[in-house]
DNA sequence: TTGTGTTTGTTGCAAATGCAACAGAAATTT
DNA sequence: AAATTTCTGTTGCATTTGCAACAAACACAA
């Protein structure tokens, strides 16, 4: 069964488990007394933000379709104005957690395949995560963008790759001043690493 | 039910799923063509390790009981000689991703409640890695301090805190030069921001 | 006890980084 | 089409950081 298609059927058999629609713009959830909310984004985008005590505005991580999110994937903290913001229009299926622990009708065909299916995305959350442990434990800005650039690379078998957002978005990714990626950019292609055109980097290692 | 007599029931019960023994110093698992394997320590310690192209010894992560690790949460890389050592003697319990999609038997009592720790664990691990990188994002050593600092005090609800492991270990964690970090943690202490009397810090802000 | 290895604490120095500021290009909105 | 915002690219400068090296404190095993 398609992923889409069943989050469909789970959203008329599940009373608990509702796919909800939020226009860009709005606010989906805020991170605060909802310790057990899971969020599966189906469609658009969105963003985890944080203003800082300087009143700067922080994100904290950007979501696409099949992300999934919630305040049950974060600490406890006392600094929890955390909110997840539509970039764009979204539908969002939202659920706490105990709400698949308790089977929501006496025999929901779709339970275990949904736990199956969300255990993958959790997974796979957790693979993403261990990519940008990863990246931000290099201690050098070279170091970060040759280990984002080979990841890339690896990705799409290929020594030619695509940057898929702005270098500014980029610098806050591997969580550098922009300024100073760009310089580390410039010498390695001085040094002879790397070859730009626009968000295209051809790795010459 | 007490999640080892859990585990301890599982292993007896499911062929696929087995309580397996580690003596200190060896190899529980490499991170090499398992693509789906998951490993759940139940004692002892391990670390996760790589050497990296220099030679040097890289600890990615340590674990410690109930943590959950395994390559099923590791990107495919080229550089892939990661492996898990047992620091101590542990007991692991090991078995494939498929293997929890499969019903063990007709009707395993402890399969769906298998799962549902399993989740908890796999939510358990996307916490802390959120916590790691919260406080890997920060720019400098003195808010990576200041940011790890206020976490622990946050979660032992006291401006008293004790560093659970060696400075050497914390700059590792914080993955930054271990004496840049003592320069800072006394530049802390002249500003005003600590006391630090061994491994416990006192918070005075 | 002696020796061996690890952790802590410290420093000088060169290199890397953040910060601030600015101008032009590109994209988006009005 | 004009106006506005965002993104890219660059630079000088002060600060932070990593690196190397060393001594003292400590832990542990022979």
């Amino acid at each position: 069964m398609d992923f889409s298609d069943l989050m469909e059927d789970i959203s008329h058999s599940c009373t608990k488990m509702q796919k909800r629609f939020f226009s860009k713009g709005s606010i989906i959830t805020t991170y605060m007394e909802k310790r057990r909310q899971i969020c599966i984004l189906l469609s658009g985008k969105a963003d985890l933000i944080r203003y800082d005590l300087n009143g700067n505005k922080d994100i904290i991580d950007r979501f696409s379709p099949h992300d999934i999110f919630g305040e049950a994937f974060y600490p406890v903290n006392t600094n929890n104005e955390l909110f997840v913001l539509a970039t764009e229009d979204c539908e969002v299926f939202v659920f706490l957690y105990d709400a698949i622990q308790t089977k929501c009708k006496a025999n929901c065909k779709f339970h275990s395949i949904f736990i199956s299916h969300l255990l993958e995305l959790i997974l796979n959350k957790v693979v993403h995560q261990n990519t940008r442990i990863e990246i931000l434990s290099k201690r050098t800005i070279r170091e970060k963008l040759l280990s984002y650039f080979s990841i890339l690379s690896n990705k799409s078998f290929s020594k030619s790759i695509t940057i898929p957002f702005s270098l500014t978005t980029l610098a806050d990714y591997l969580s550098v001043d922009r300024s100073a990626m760009m310089r580390e950019i410039k010498s390695l292609i001085d040094d002879g690493f790397i070859l730009k055109n626009g968000n295209k980097i051809k790795l010459l290692y």
